[in-house]
DNA sequence: GGTTAAGATGTAAGCGCTTACAGACACGAG
DNA sequence: CTCGTGTCTGTAAGCGCTTACATCTTAACC
């Protein structure tokens, strides 16, 4: 591979023109930068990124921690910031923390490791103190989906406790009165707020929150349907239940299938995400639009921003979620 | 952040006997490795990697080429690509290729210019040439569910052929004969193959091949729709449906729901890859299983081996693919 | 004690690039 | 003609590490 020395002596200059002219920076004649890239043209000339990055102190990588490198919610999440990220000509390096503590730190170090030059957090599990202490660090950070008091410049959000609160509210307009709820683990504050959501529809409506129809599970299909065994065997009735997302709702409705239950015929369903599968599953699951997309463009905006110095608009830090009506919930007529 | 000068002074050692001991190379007494420790210790010194990267020529990052970075099929392989290689402490820098020929090859350059030190592709569009060509270039590649001419070391293949041939001979054998069949993009090779099989099914059960039961999909589901609809407006009967993927397979199975069909009293339905939502769609699908998390290990295995000289079992370049019968599937009978 | 060779450590030259600083040059003004 | 100013280009010192090679220890053996 050719390097800028070749380069340099092919066309003649010194090494400082031919990498002013790769990185457009300082002043250079026409007539030599016409010169210098006809020379990087003839050799097949490519910079090494190494060197630029040791020299520079820069290493063009975003490090972006996900909780899963599988699923809807992570898919769209992942597929936004690699695409808006390397039209900025970024490269970005992915690592799975598991929804686990020591896995997200370990995942964090690691990102580190390399010397990325910023990171995109979506980190569950890991202690808001951590956070804190670590905005000190060398590594500027930005946060998906998770709010920590003190430290909002550097988080993007979603309202939760709306999206929640529209959720209930609609199965509520919808009559439903009797209403179970299908949280995420509670310790998460997205679950929390969620489910603040939902208590706020019912106290609006004037219906009093029944702790026997709340069950906390995983944001997983398997702990949806889980949740929905434990809801029926308990013999209380409900004709709605609110699932925190998606796909515990899929898991609670093929339970629901299973035995025996025609839905909404019998049991009205809205999940939380607008995960592709909601769209094909049967019936259509209405559900509350999650902007993950958009969400995590502008955790990449943020970042061309703060670190790489770009221009561009301003960051928006909370996002607002709605309602998508499709066919899970019934008019419920006593 | 501390430079190995500093721990070497600390320690009161040379910058190479450091190195050594970071590297683990060469021959360090007891003695010296103890202090040199304990000094990385005291400064909390972390390598740089990217210096590392550049003095070694070796930047212990591997790039991976996906046609997407969501979806059931690619969210298994990323998931298990990551894993396996981190645990082998090398970075993983991911691009999509977005299943065409000018994206794919902008991607392995994209990759191939943050000087990685081997690529693993899922490479759909780009030509048989071009990757022949691309041998000779200094980063090794190995492929994955793809089989060039000539290249067999550096591909690690399914047996589609296989696949198709047991999806439909499942069908057969379960009593149908008026079997559709929704492929996947014909110019690449894994939708080839599975027809292939298909077809090879059917004359085993000397069965005539009805080229209007056939239409070509894009392994989306919106693809899987189209197809069936396409196939229901012929009026041309049909029993069952084998579909050369899960996604098209949910797709169909939607349509097939809207227009008044049962599954699998009016419809049976096959599909291959085993995706997760295969498993939670109703009725669950029948499927072929895709060992994708196995193949995508093998292929990190390959690179350890061949790019980083890390001894291990053999590498094993074809996988074969296994029936799962679930509910999606009726016996036929006139 | 002297010799030897293996083992331990040090020296220094890069890896390919960026960038502060200095130098050269052209041009107009005084 | 000289000087100043502004523009363009070159020089050279790193960035933090690896590694070939040189040098120094040590201990075993005769």
């Amino acid at each position: 591979m050719a390097t800028i020395y070749e380069v340099s002596r092919l066309a003649g200059v010194s090494l400082a023109t031919v990498s002013r002219v790769i990185n457009d920076s300082g002043r250079v004649s026409e007539k030599t930068r016409k010169k210098v890239l006809a020379a990087m043209e003839q050799l097949h000339y490519r910079p090494n990124t190494i060197a630029q990055s040791l020299a520079s102190n820069r290493s063009n990588c975003v490090g972006v921690l996900v909780s899963e490198l599988h699923g809807p919610f992570f898919g769209a999440m992942l597929t936004a910031i690699e695409k808006s990220l390397r039209s900025a000509h970024k490269f970005v390096i992915f690592a799975a923390g598991h929804s686990d503590k020591a896995s997200e730190r370990e995942g964090i170090r690691f990102l580190v490791s390399r010397n990325c030059d910023a990171l995109i957090l979506h980190a569950e599990s890991i202690s808001d103190k951590y956070l804190l202490e670590h905005r000190e660090a060398p590594t500027p950070f930005v946060l998906i989906n998770r709010s920590v008091p003190g430290m909002s410049e550097n988080c993007i959000t979603l309202n939760n406790e709306r999206g929640g609160y529209l959720a209930s509210r609609y199965l509520l307009q919808m009559g439903h009165r009797e209403i179970a709820y299908v949280s995420g683990p509670l310790s998460w504050g997205d679950a929390q707020d969620r489910l603040a959501g939902h208590r706020r529809a019912l106290a609006e409506f004037s219906v009093d929150f029944d702790e026997r129809l709340l069950v906390e599970g995983d944001y997983h299909e398997a702990g949806g349907s889980n949740a929905l065994n434990r809801l029926l065997d308990q013999e209380i009735p409900f004709s709605a239940v609110a699932c925190a997302n998606d796909e515990m709702a899929v898991g609670a409705m093929t339970v629901a299938r299973d035995r025996g239950l025609s839905i909404p015929g019998d049991l009205s369903f809205v999940g939380f995400d607008n995960a592709p599968m909601s769209r094909y599953i049967f019936p259509k699951l209405s559900t509350i639009d999650y902007p993950i997309g958009d969400m995590s463009r502008m955790a990449v905006r943020w970042v061309l921003k703060n670190v790489y110095q770009e221009e561009g608009a301003g960051i928006q830090h909370v996002f607002e979620p709605s309602l998508l009506v499709r066919d899970s919930v019934r008019r419920f007529a006593r």
